[in-house]
RNA sequence: GGCCCCGUGGCGAAAUGGCAGACGCAGCGGACUUAAAAUCCGCAGCUCGUAAAAGGGCGUGUGGGUUCGAGUCCCACCGGGGCCA
């Protein structure tokens, strides 16, 4: 049997009864349960098929995002999500659930890197002292974490697995027919069948009909038996869900690495800040465009926070439009692909812009056309000095920038000959990298068109409905950039007579900026320009219209000045008009409908240290070969130091390991069949990025120690669930939105894959998401707005702060927690001053767990007190025995806790837990004021109780009970709703919007029962003054209303 | 610029369209104490009013609207935050 801690003889002051609840004896409560859970094994889940499980008990998966266990430690917005989860995980468990709670580290990645080049200490070595710190702060909390899973992604036994999922990536493609992956040795089975063939542009179609072959096929395609070796090689390479591609990356000197497109915010590295410059590199890409279809289209299934499907949406960024070509006139470059969402407006297109990176404008530089040497020279120049701009200078720059290529296309439509420019407002990585310019309606090709002087032609009416006389003079002054705006004066307006002199007189100064334009039995127009608008439209009579005429129009109307002798879409509704040009350009064969992602394939290769090396080695004529799941882990060289080499160009640091990277074929690994084990080959230096991983970790919890399977199939199938069951899925993901497009995307996309290839029984791996809230500090500013660390601030007066080197005033503001500012809270400090139970519960009765709020270290005492009088409502402070005692409870007191039970479930089944502290606050306050506790009550509340607090909650209940039990395996109780029915109810009469009265009828009471208590009560009638209302409004249970 | 979210006491915050400010902090008054701390009891949105009360009036960023009734729903604006440009 347990015997209750040893409480120190001696507690702080001397008259503090021995047995108070303080933070000592707080300490001394909590490791003394925490020591006797871990020696009970009570946070161990068995699997399936394992002694202990219980296969009656439904499964809840409650899972907290992989931390990085950073050198600093746990700061105190980590135990946040991690308390809720806890007691989410508590509460489950009590529910009769069978609750996979379990923590592991990402812990790859720059900072320990960094550390090491500082200082040439290993990463590994930082990272476990890291790891360790990490694991002592989370235990002193009491959170209910199965650490017999725990995992890093370091561990050789973890990163074989994630190299073993590269290597299923590297062996599958997707097939767009089935929409899955499928192993890419189906695709070379279809091949040697001849069920598929190649076109000349090298996409893989299904081989055409039989019939077709006899009239002679699709010029150009050709079947596998066709091709050479290499060919082969070349084109299976380039379906693999991962392969090698040279793009344009996010090159960053200061780090020696790329970045993928979410590390990158506004041209600089999301980590230290640092400049990031496009550059064309060879790297391992993950093909998720595949899936972006899939991944936009399965957000519907999850359960999710809608801002955070909505980002989704917008990074996966579907547009559905045209591709058009455009002939490139002399020269031999051929035509010019462009992606457009507004197809509708292509005879407006009167000039096309690329980027400086483009083909084009290399090609125009080697002399492919006829240019004139100035504008050759201009061209040379602008695109030099468009590559020494970062993306953020490109983003930021208001001004738009370009020149003319000497380079003409033709508008298919038109015929007409349009300039190419190049200008950096178009982005390589962007479509094709190549735009046809609409200035008429795109803002950004207007803002050009108006700098560079560039013909602007309307093809979308917007002013359809006016009189057609209006509409033609809008449009002969639209655009010119001559006048601001149009008024129209109605027909019915008085001023449609008035002499034009006697308007401009009545304008205060500027009265050569309005002049007429026309007028009919339609009306008149008058232009004005900048800035006489407003002014001019307050000296005119009602009723006038204003029209904008120097911006583009970028919403829908009607087409115009659109037609050919092939195809008119004059008249169409810009829907219509869409279908009928795209008609036409397949038709022609010079373009067709497309749907447009944003989102990119996944850059997967990083030139640093610290990471997962690839299981891929290479020839020496630069032929990339897998080694063999066999040969994996595939594990880290030592190396000397560990400083990138920092340059403009990418260098892996794994180089610098050349024993390691010198090896042979069989030795490595690779597959006999495939190379001659003596061939000398060289090992892929680039590491995998932090975000592999964290992209499947979810799996390996079910069954972390499996050293034949990433987990196995029963294990995966009990926890994660089976696709299309509702409990498919984590049942609830917690960690802050900052990963809403990261990790997020790229764990749904892994797990999409393992799914299609039958290694993970569900497609979707988060069915529910929440995310956190921010935890904020105080801090203190000067009138400058500069802030002022904390410890440089006395508080003089109630309310009053300055700054004590200054002695200026300083206001207090909320701001994130930050070394600079002295305002971060560590968790050790606070539990030193009050427990780890009065910890979690101030960090989920602060606010609501989505909310970002400050933690306000003097509200935090509140949460102490209260389990101070729950202490103290049950225990003897003198004796520190149970005062509870086995007298009955009163009607009163069971209903309250009755009620109390029933909204504490109602809170936690809805993430609630600042409300349901605050209920269990009012049940003690309550409980305060009975002479003494009945058994009867004790019991429930201590179970109520012990998800939020657990430590005092066992504590209490062993020492009220006299019974040795961890209460995580006992019941969570349920309220019977019989008593929690009043028998009469207090009403509230309002008559003119105030409660005049409060009536107290029977529960069941009906409206006509409610209406003559609410009218014959004394305050109604001498409110009313004899007068009846006009109406009675009455809500049976909940209020009376009085119309008068 | 577009889209989304949020504005409630001195502070953190409650409130299925039905009594605004539950609960906690800070504050005030009292009890206990030689005293203080701790604890317990009570008061507490603002304002007019009064010796004190009793009573009014105004109140959920601003202005409109829907409704018997709006913190909650709709429209516009102001302020803060996020995402995308």
């Amino acid at each position: 049997m347990y015997a209750s801690p040893q409480i120190p003889a001696k507690p702080h002051t001397d008259d503090t009864p021995p047995h108070r609840y303080t933070a000592l004896l707080a300490g001394t409560i909590e490791t003394s349960w925490q020591t006797r859970w871990e020696a009970a094994r009570t946070f161990t889940i068995a699997n399936p098929g394992q002694p202990g499980f219980d296969a009656s008990r439904p499964k809840f998966y409650c899972l907290d995002m992989f931390p990085y266990p950073s050198g600093a430690g746990l700061h105190i917005g980590h135990p946040e999500g991690y308390t809720a989860t806890d007691i989410v995980s508590r509460y489950m468990r009590m529910n009769g659930r069978n609750v996979l709670h379990p923590m592991g580290w990402d812990a790859f990645g720059l900072p320990a890197e960094q550390y090491a080049i500082q200082t040439g200490i290993h990463p590994a070595k930082t990272t476990k002292t890291a790891i360790d710190n990490f694991r002592r702060q989370l235990s002193r909390f009491g959170f209910s974490y199965d650490w017999s899973r725990e995992f890093g992604t370091i561990d050789a036994s973890y990163y074989k697995w994630t190299q073993w999922i590269f290597l299923q990536l590297y062996n599958a493609w997707f097939d767009a027919s089935a929409n899955q992956a499928r192993p890419i040795s189906d695709l070379v089975t279809l091949l040697e069948q001849g069920e598929l063939v190649i076109t000349i542009g090298g996409d893989i179609i299904a081989a055409p009909a039989e019939n077709a072959i006899l009239a002679g096929g699709p010029v150009g395609t050709r079947y596998w038996h066709q091709l050479t070796q290499d060919e082969r090689r070349d084109l299976i390479d380039s379906q693999r869900l991962a392969y090698l591609s040279e793009t344009t990356v996010n090159w960053c000197p200061k780090l020696g690495t790329v970045l993928a497109n979410d590390e990158v915010i506004d041209g600089k590295s999301e980590r230290g800040g640092f400049p990031v410059y496009r550059k064309p590199l060879k790297q391992w890409m993950f093909r998720i465009t595949a899936y972006a279809e899939r991944l936009l289209s399965q957000l519907e299934t999850l359960d999710w926070p809608s801002a955070t499907k909505t980002m989704q949406r917008e990074w996966i960024g579907k547009s559905e439009g045209a591709e058009i070509e455009f002939e490139i006139a002399g020269g031999k470059f051929g035509s010019l692909t462009v992606f457009t969402t507004r197809p509708d407006t292509l005879f407006g297109s009167t000039y096309m812009v690329v980027a400086p990176e483009h083909d084009l404008v290399r090609a125009a530089l080697s002399g492919d056309f006829e240019i004139p040497e100035t504008t050759l020279n201009d061209l040379k120049q602008y695109v030099q000095w468009a590559a020494s701009r970062s993306d953020i200078e490109r983003q930021e720059s208001k001004d738009k920038t370009g020149v003319f290529t000497g380079v003409y296309a033709i508008n298919p439509a038109t015929d007409e000959k349009i300039p190419v420019w190049t200008a950096d407002y178009v982005l390589t990585g962007y479509g094709t990298g190549a735009i046809m310019a609409v200035p008429a309606h795109d803002e950004r090709d207007y803002e050009f068109a108006v700098k560079f002087e560039l013909p602007i032609r309307v093809v979308v009416d917007h002013f359809f409905e006016d009189p057609p006389a209006l509409t033609h003079i809008l449009h002969q002054h639209y655009a010119k950039g001559k006048f601001y705006a149009a008024i129209w004066i109605m027909p019915s307006n008085p001023d449609v007579r008035t002499p034009i002199d006697e308007i401009r007189n009545r304008l205060p100064a500027g009265r050569e900026l309005l002049s007429e334009a026309g007028h009919g039995d339609w009306g008149r127009v008058l232009l004005v320009q900048s800035p006489m608008e407003d002014a001019a439209l307050a000296v005119l009579a009602s009723p006038c219209r204003q029209y904008d005429l120097n911006e583009a129009r970028v919403d829908e109307g009607h087409a115009i000045n659109s037609s050919n002798t092939e195809v008119s879409l004059d008249g169409l509704t810009t829907d219509q008009a869409k279908q009928s040009i795209i008609g036409w350009l397949e038709r022609r064969g010079i373009g067709r409908r497309h749907i447009n992602y944003k989102l990119r394939d996944w850059t997967f290769s990083r030139q640093r240290y610290w990471g997962e090396p690839f299981p891929i080695v290479y020839t020496d004529d630069g032929r990339a070969f897998p080694v063999t799941a066999s040969a994996l882990p595939i594990s880290l060289p030592e190396l000397a130091d560990y400083a990138p080499v920092e340059s403009m160009d990418p260098m892996p640091l794994l180089a610098k390991a050349k024993d390691w990277a010198r090896t042979t074929a069989g030795a490595a690994g690779v597959d006999p069949a495939l190379l001659d084990p003596a061939t000398p080959v060289t090992r892929e230096c680039n590491t995998m990025p932090g975000s592999a991983g964290s992209s499947w970790y979810m799996l390996r919890y079910c069954d972390a120690a499996n050293d034949s399977k990433l987990a196995s199939d029963a294990a995966l199938e009990y926890w994660m669930g089976k696709e299309d069951h509702p409990d498919a899925g984590v049942d609830l993901y917690l960690g802050g939105s900052e990963h809403a497009v990261g990790h997020l995307l790229y764990s749904r996309f892994w797990v999409n894959v393992l799914f299609d290839l039958g290694y993970s029984p569900v497609r979707e791996p988060f069915r529910k998401l929440f995310h956190q809230g921010l935890i904020t500090s105080y801090a203190y500013q000067r009138a400058d707005k500069s802030i002022v660390p904390v410890d440089e601030v006395r508080e003089e007066s109630e309310g009053k702060y300055i700054e004590i080197a200054t002695g200026k005033a300083v206001t207090p503001i909320v701001t994130k927690m930050s070394k600079r500012y002295k305002n971060v809270v560590n968790p050790d400090d606070v539990i030193a001053e009050y427990g780890a139970d009065t910890c979690r519960l101030y960090e989920m009765y602060m606010g609501p767990l989505e909310a970002s709020k400050p933690w306000n270290p003097r509200d935090i005492v509140g949460c102490f007190r209260f389990l101070q009088r729950v202490w103290r409502n049950m225990i003897d402070e003198k004796s520190g025995t149970s005062r509870v005692v086995d007298a009955a409870a009163d009607k009163e007191t069971i209903k309250l806790l009755h009620k109390t039970i029933k909204s504490v479930r109602q809170q936690l089944d809805s993430m609630g837990f600042n409300t349901a502290i605050s209920k269990l606050i009012e049940f003690n306050n309550h409980l305060a004021t009975l002479p003494a506790v009945p058994m009867e009550i004790a019991r429930p509340f201590i179970l109520l109780l012990s998800p939020f607090v657990p430590h005092i909650a066992d504590e209490l209940w062993h020492r009220v009970t006299g019974e040795a039990r961890i209460l995580l395996n006992d019941s969570f109780p349920i309220a019977d709703d019989s008593l929690t029915i009043d028998s009469e109810i207090e009403i509230p009469v309002m008559a003119g919007g105030k409660v005049r009265a409060r009536v107290l009828v029977p529960a069941g009471a009906d409206a006509k029962a409610i209406e003559s208590a609410a009218l014959a009560h004394a305050e109604t009638i001498k409110f009313l003054a004899g007068k009846p209302p006009k109406k009675v409004i009455v809500v049976p249970g909940k209020m009376v209303n009085l119309v008068v």
